[in-house]
DNA sequence: CTGACGATTCGATGCGGATCGAAGCATGCA
DNA sequence: TGCATGCTTCGATCCGCATCGAATCGTCAG
């Protein structure tokens, strides 16, 4: 009976809700610092402190110190996956959560990670661009064609200027809802910035959801057709 | 940030070393009683009936009562597949485990279960039966049709005197080895009994095992021949 | 019917751990 | 240097929940 991995250690990890917000929050890809992490999960900065040193040490995440910022990334994709068989199962468990809020359709129809653009529409996105070869996709790695950086150019991003910093330009991230990936990164970043400035969509306040008018939406699908 | 499925719900029940004991002990697919469960997980029967609660009110395991018993199993293989991220998680930081070896095959096969046939042959038998519209099955209830009161006639089962008794003539029985039913009841006895009067097989002495003759095999597949 | 056994419920206990306040350390900026 | 900011450590508190003893219910055997 003691045989065996020990699962309930790495599953207590992930059973505390402050804890669970936090890689939930984590699971667009990007890291995030201790404080930006302590807020998400709705905690103390010392709780979350804990909580950070308790998840690094049970190898879920990895931390590194740049400054007087300590920023934490899941440990790899891994864990990713098995977070996301998490919110499979916890979908269709039957308990909906306590808060009624404006709930699912929306959410899953287009969000932002962080930045970017997710949920349906943002999967719609990276596929449109992938299919028409201006982003390319090797096993997983994103990349900026030629012809891809000339479609940016007249859509209002100048790449140049974003692949100069230090976050990549392009990168796969994974989407729960959809159970594919989004495009993120600065140019998913920059993308999205557009579709604001373009008034094709805006935020809605104190949620994820990013709400598209009828002709944003329009616009939004010629811009990025999807294939029949 | 409250959005996103519940996943510390479900992580949560995963993380009580019990109960994780006790799922680990599911992972083989076979169902366990509450008792076996109890001794599993290192607990006494009091705690372990409250973690099956609340397993199978998370909708991780079913639950399925037989006479004084009650069986649980795995509640799918979405379940089954996240348990087994789990272990792969935890296997990276720690100590091994030694899998509960691959069960005795002749017990898996062909066993008794109190009177009647349980393992692989069972399940077939079954399904054979079930396949040529001999029983039917409304929802887990069994019952004989008129083909099959045919049948069992032809094959020297005379249902009409066992239909008098109390014991209910056809009973879905749940198997331990697979994980799906076989026959029980009055008619799952009798058609043991021809098993035995046919000489196509025979009890081991001092378990549970029904010992196959490679003719008695053949002869019982041309009986209750599965589907291709 | 009676006795035995397995499963479950109830109530009480005790421990682990999440949480936050206060203080201690680093780093960055003027 | 001095001050502000962000992260961490320490200590104390408090709640949740796993656990078990005792009792109850249901099923099976005789």
């Amino acid at each position: 009976m003691r045989l065996g991995p020990d699962i309930a250690r790495i599953a207590a990890l992930l059973g505390d809700p402050a804890r669970a917000n936090m890689l939930a929050a984590l699971m667009g890809g990007q890291a995030l610092t201790a404080g930006e992490l302590a807020r998400e999960a709705g905690v103390t900065p010392q709780t979350a402190s804990s909580h950070l040193a308790k998840l690094t040490d049970g190898g879920l995440l990895t931390g590194r110190r740049q400054g007087r910022h300590a920023y934490f990334a899941l440990a790899g994709s891994e864990v990713a996956d098995l977070l996301e068989k998490l919110m499979g199962l916890a979908d269709r468990g039957g308990h909906q959560r306590a808060r009624p809020g404006p709930r699912e359709p929306a959410l899953r129809q287009a969000r932002v990670c962080y930045d970017h653009l997710a949920g349906e529409l943002g999967v719609a996105m990276l596929d449109s661009l992938t299919d028409r070869a201006l982003v390319e996709d090797r096993e997983g790695s994103l990349s900026l064609t030629a012809e891809g950086a000339g479609f940016m150019r007249a859509f209002g991003v100048e790449t140049a200027g974003l692949a100069r910093g230090r976050r990549p330009l392009c990168k796969a991230c994974l989407d729960w809802s959809v159970r594919r990936s989004h495009l993120g990164g600065a140019l998913g970043q920059a993308l999205l910035d557009q579709v604001y400035a373009r008034r094709w969509a805006r935020r809605i306040e104190g949620s994820r959801v990013v709400a598209f008018s009828a002709p944003g939406l329009a616009a939004f699908r010629a811009a990025f057709p999807s294939r029949p």
